[in-house]
DNA sequence: CATATTACCACAAAATCCCATTGATTGGCA
DNA sequence: TGCCAATCAATGGGATTTTGTGGTAATATG
């Protein structure tokens, strides 16, 4: 389940979008078949995964939180921002206001794939996003760990 | 899975290529049968691999980069630029208007074995490109440097 | 009962599949 | 050795399906 690409589809009067075929596809075939989207926390957009995938990180965390007030757990906030969605027979979810407003949305929104998971954004924010990204290319130590994992993964497969 | 060799074939008004067919059979021996694609961040052309090694990056990159906004993971440009291939029946392709854009295809393709990954080129960008590549073989440096990746294999083929 | 939410239907555009043709390469056979 | 048939690759055009999208009906909510 590899989420790639960049996609844009509109988002009417009643918060309805197209997830973008590509995803639709990919989720479906998970086992719940549902999809969890919450505000990220790094950028001004929306994470996205399949709801299994949230399953599993809620596994990951500790059983129990109910009687120890010492040590907030992040996943706790994560849980709490998180919308479960079913995906329609016409493969639309209808985001509510509240995520609508926190990713800045209005009349698009963008699919951005991320590997396990994708994102959604605003026009706007995204066109910033990508000129920052743009700025990264340019930085040549960077480029030059990407190129180390690269060839790390063509030596796994090619084994 | 090595690809070795150049093609050159049409690309229609549809966008649609024939991969050329040495590179098709690797392709469809490996588990999804199917092409990442995205444009190349060192040259105007597009970088072309099999599906299972992006899938293999997705692997080597934490699960989730949630919480974090210390690093943009370059991988995230990667995946946000790849766009996903079934290979058709005919043994085509057929590559989005962004694709073609970023290479400056129009009317042919070039097609350039890279061992573990192609190329995909323009007839322009790609007869620039050899010129450079000739300058490079002059450079005798270079050349030695191969000599003894040359040897190794030599070895290792010996055993 | 009013309102919000969800499910259902319909349409146009775009992507995909399918079939037919051409050209090049290979293999058999005179 | 030369010719013809068979196979496979590449390509063009048209038919079919999928996707994205708008609107309406049905259901749930308070």
């Amino acid at each position: 389940m590899i989420f790639t690409g960049t996609f844009e589809n509109k988002v009417d009067g009643k918060g309805r979008v197209s997830v973008p075929a590509a995803f639709r596809a990919l989720i479906q075939e998970s086992k719940s078949g549902e999809l969890a989207i919450f505000p990220s926390f790094r950028f001004q957009c929306l994470e996205a995964m399949s709801f299994d995938m949230l399953a599993a990180l809620a596994r990951q965390t500790p059983k129990a939180n109910l009687f120890s007030k010492a040590r907030t757990n992040p996943f706790d906030l994560l849980f709490r921002a998180t919308h479960r969605f079913h995906i329609d027979d016409a493969g639309r979810i209808t985001l509510p206001e509240a995520l609508i407003a926190k990713a800045g949305i209005s009349g698009k929104a963008i699919f951005t794939g991320e590997g396990h998971s994708f994102q959604i954004w605003s026009a706007d924010a995204y066109a910033i996003q990508v000129s920052e990204d743009e700025a990264t290319l340019a930085d040549l130590e960077s480029l030059e760990a990407f190129e180390a994992d690269f060839a790390a993964a063509a030596l796994e497969i090619a084994l």
